[in-house]
DNA sequence: TGAGCCACTGAAAACGGTTTTCATCTACGT
DNA sequence: ACGTAGATGAAAACCGTTTTCAGTGGCTCA
């Protein structure tokens, strides 16, 4: 599935939903944004396409996006959500920058064999995985020699 | 760093800090647990134990804890943030039942081979990874025909 | 033993993100 | 054009978490 407004629009009207102008300005808005995003962050943007809208419909918005599995909602251990775009429909994952929030996707993990082996081991049906990588882009690098505390899940 | 109650004990009194009834009882609450555990959760375990105690101290006692190094907080894509036990010092990963919170800890994961490519290709410094397997442990399998919905991080 | 300090506590209020409710509007097929 | 179901925005409700505050109690030092 391709992040096209035609696709999109196509996708909405097969389910007997609309794409509405501020339908639109969230698609828009993130189509612009390259990194996590935060409904509230979504909202912002998006005002500036379309002013009147309410947070309410940006929520309503990003579930129905989800649904749809245009998005992806970021597992983290903060506060708030966050979403990113999902740019392939195929299995993927992030590198994210602790930082600014700057993504890189990545597809190539290979745990297929890991997998097999927790199976037996434990008796779990393995259904899926979450895997990302924390750390520094290339400019945060150059910008911080601050430190920083830092949470567990980590090598 | 070992869970005891000494240790714990120890390590509270280095800081300054005191081992109290209630954080005695929160730390009780979690013992029992295998699971993930939600703030509310080790709430009403603690009051069976010391039925004055409030949410707030569990809060407080909860943030010591992670700083202690002796929790971990589980990044989620709920609402609620949930906690598990850190068993090891070590670096390790989790498998989690979708349906019954169980929880399996493993250690080996090989990712540095990945780490380094992905370092090299994208200029990032990277400092950890999140690495969680979802699925369905044992029991759950044998109870459960039901359909559900999938989320997305997953093959 | 008493005084004072400081960590700790619980209740209540504040807070921030998210969801629900409701009356109104509007996109779309006919 | 018209009717209908889906969509919208404002306000209120909700829920988990944090802050505030006054009070308690353990510990150390005189």
């Amino acid at each position: 599935m391709t992040f096209t407004e035609r696709g999109i629009a196509q996708a909405l009207k097969q389910r007997g939903l609309r794409l509405t102008p501020q339908r639109r300005a969230v698609l828009h808005a993130i189509a612009q944004g390259h990194e996590h995003l935060t409904p509230a962050h979504i909202y912002h943007k998006a005002r500036e396409e379309s002013p009147g809208i309410g947070l309410v419909t940006v929520y309503r918005t990003l579930d129905m996006l989800a649904e749809l599995g245009l998005l992806c909602e970021v597992p983290t251990t903060g506060d708030a959500r966050s979403y990113i775009l999902r740019r392939t429909a195929a299995h993927h994952h992030h590198l994210i920058c602790a930082d600014c929030g700057a993504v890189a996707d990545f597809s190539d993990c290979d745990l297929s064999e890991l997998e097999r082996a927790l199976a037996l081991e434990t008796g779990f049906k393995i259904e899926g995985h979450i895997l990302e990588f924390l750390g520094r882009c290339e400019s945060c690098q150059r910008m911080s020699q601050a430190e920083r505390p830092r949470a567990c899940p980590s090598a």
